[in-house]
DNA sequence: ATTGCTTCCTGAGCGC
DNA sequence: TGCGCTCAGGAAGCAA
């Protein structure tokens, strides 16, 4: 499940692999993957790759600084870059390249999606995200007036995008184990010094899970195909036992598993 | 306005 | 061996 590690080294694969390629056409594998909001025929263009960019989760691809292709690889998406079309059952959709080369969109679950867009204009849903985590913009003050008017789990929020932008199930379940609060704490009780420690440690596994090349847990991977390895960090999503040798809960929260150790998670 | 549930989908894992 | 069941989960859409 990518979530804003994940995506981040997905984006950094494709500036080495793809900024500069000329498309030659975009073409649909599965129905319901490939969205126009444009009012041309924007995947017959033949414009040049300008630069790839992230916001949260999702995938900013400036198309002849004409248009961008919005990617939202959900649970199971994966862009791989190749040299020679190798279309598996799951290849939802492919971009080819004048010089023969292409990327191709895998999505085993078929939730994500490619939407292109005027390059002045963007998806709703990107307007409506909350801070990026790693920027100074997501901080203490900020966090603590949201969280002042929320009464649901702090599990719950942090997973909301307009809240704070990126962040997925495997994310805050190791956040808030790192900082010894419980996933059911309501927003509105948590003390300003949890505020500060939910921002430090945001910013901190998001920036460890970054240099790993995020966490390949179901199928993620790179545009290489080749896996991160923060998995091996994990200290309670999926785990039996936390470092310290206490036995793991898992509970659901919203509809959403979670992982945590009910002797070092206590405030609630 | 805010919260919370359902829905989309397919493969893995499990019990029998 | 193989069938059927449950589960995983981001975010849209809808209901309360």
């Amino acid at each position: 499940m990518p979530e804003l590690p994940e995506v981040e080294t997905v984006v950094k694969g494709l500036k080495d692999k793809i900024i500069g390629k000329q498309i030659e056409s975009v073409t649909e594998l599965r129905v319901n993957t490939l969205y126009n909001h444009t009012d041309e025929n924007v995947w017959d263009c033949s414009e040049v790759i300008i630069d790839i960019t992230r916001r949260g989760k999702y995938i900013l691809i400036n198309v002849g600084n004409r248009f961008n292709f919005v990617v939202h690889l959900r649970m199971t998406g994966k862009l791989v870059y190749a040299e020679h079309e190798q279309i598996s059952p799951h290849t939802r959709a492919v971009i080819n390249f004048r010089d023969n080369t292409l990327l191709q969109f895998e999505d085993i679950r078929t939730f994500g999606s490619i939407k292109a867009y005027n390059i002045d204009a963007t998806d709703p849903a990107i307007l409506k995200l909350g801070p990026e985590p790693l920027l100074e913009e997501f901080n203490a003050n900020y966090l603590n007036e949201v969280l002042q008017k929320k009464k649901s789990p702090i599990k719950t929020i942090l997973l909301d995008q307009t809240v704070i932008a990126g962040l997925g199930n495997i994310y805050v379940c190791e956040l808030l184990y790192r900082i010894n609060i419980h996933p059911l704490t309501l927003g509105n009780r948590l003390t300003k010094a949890e505020v500060k420690r939910v921002i430090t440690a945001t910013k901190e596994v998001l920036a460890e899970a970054l240099i790993h090349n995020g966490t390949s847990i179901s199928d993620f991977r790179n545009i290489d195909d080749k896996p991160g390895s923060f998995q091996k960090f994990l200290r309670v999503y999926q785990k039996k036992q936390c470092p310290k040798g206490h036995a793991i809960e898992r509970i659901k929260i919203g509809g959403r598993s979670t992982f945590f150790c009910p002797i070092c998670q206590k405030s609630k």
